[in-house]
DNA sequence: CCTTTTCTGAAACGTTTGATTCAGAATAAA
DNA sequence: TTTATTCTGAATCAAACGTTTCAGAAAAGG
């Protein structure tokens, strides 16, 4: 009975993940944004919605990436200790080659305290990223490649925020260095 | 010759930190930190500066306050690892109670990545933390209650960095005994 | 006291903000 | 082709933004 959207919904919010990712909420304008996503902002409030709408959905795309990511990883039928190495060497790698940080990590210190959509989309983002890490060093620890006294949820646990602070020390250090040798510790750590 | 500045520079800092440390850089209008400040713009710009000069100062103002307690806790005559453990448990304290994380840490992902002066200020406070945990990690050996084959750099960047994803989880997960276990572990590892 | 310099408060600056309006182009269904 | 509906683009909204202005109050030095 009517005319279709013209613009293809998913690149747009991937558009403007990216003026996110850079400038944080606050500072990404809706102008910054309609422009990378090459439409009018009529046409965003008409689909998406507001600032804050287009926010959560760009968070929610950041985490579904994510998950995607962990899903692949431990579908792998490879030995679970050398599956959690080439992650943690992976995830050195982005901390070390993205400008720009990471879009969950900065969305939850800039918004999670007050938005409380982004911190529920965010806190399920954090505990599926346990459960690939959980179950990652169960099959580890089942494989014989692990041999721990302290349980996997207390692990996983301590593993997923570790790497955290490498995010916060790649940004005043710049020192690629520094985030290997800590890795390089880290693995070194999970075998004993 | 003249009048002399009316309000307290120091106090009005401290006010004006309290309103950038929950509303973040951006989120944080001139109107929010001047009524919290209880001056008028004009006397702000006459005397610090603009918004961004603020900031500076506010993050300064913050670093200042650790290095205060640092230098306190390497005073102390006490045994190292004792002084170690007790910062890490304050730490703790810490993360649970401030409704609004750390500012150093936020100021890091909104600020530094786009603001050097914030990046000098922020790196410079990293740095002295570091030096803080390795002097103390010294003299722990030192005192023969820790002994590592790890150089106490790789371990003081390493435990500098393992707190910061603290905050993190505690904004998603507000749940004080997640991080009480973490820091449980991480004591427990230290030791050996 | 008077003079001189400085600070303060209220008002306003131009710009940018997030958001809305609406005429007209576009298109699916009848 | 016509009709009914929906989407788009440009213009525009009021509000808020960071910043500046300036008259007048304040006070230190002579």
């Amino acid at each position: 009975m009517a005319r279709n959207v013209e613009f293809n919904e998913a690149e747009a919010i991937q558009k403007a993940m990216r003026v996110f990712w850079e400038k944080g909420y606050h500072g990404a304008s809706l102008r910054d944004l309609t422009t990378a996503m090459q439409i009018n902002s009529s046409s965003l409030y008409n689909t998406i919605g507001d600032k804050e709408e287009l926010f959560v959905r760009c968070v929610q795309h950041y985490t579904d990436l994510r998950k995607q990511d962990w899903q692949l990883r431990l579908a792998s039928e490879r030995p679970a200790l050398e599956v959690l190495v080439e992650y943690i060497q992976c995830a050195v790698d982005i901390i070390i080659a993205e400008e720009n940080s990471c879009l969950a990590i900065k969305a939850a210190f800039e918004m999670a305290t007050s938005d409380e959509r982004v911190r529920a989309i965010l806190k399920a983002d954090s505990e599926y990223g346990e459960a690939f890490l959980r179950e990652l060093l169960r099959k580890a620890v089942a494989q014989g490649a692990i041999q721990t006294e302290e349980s996997p949820e207390l692990l996983a646990d301590y593993f997923n925020s570790t790497w955290k602070g490498w995010h916060e020390s790649y940004i005043l250090h710049k020192d690629p260095i520094r985030i290997k040798k800590m890795a390089q510790y880290f693995i070194k750590q999970i075998g004993k």
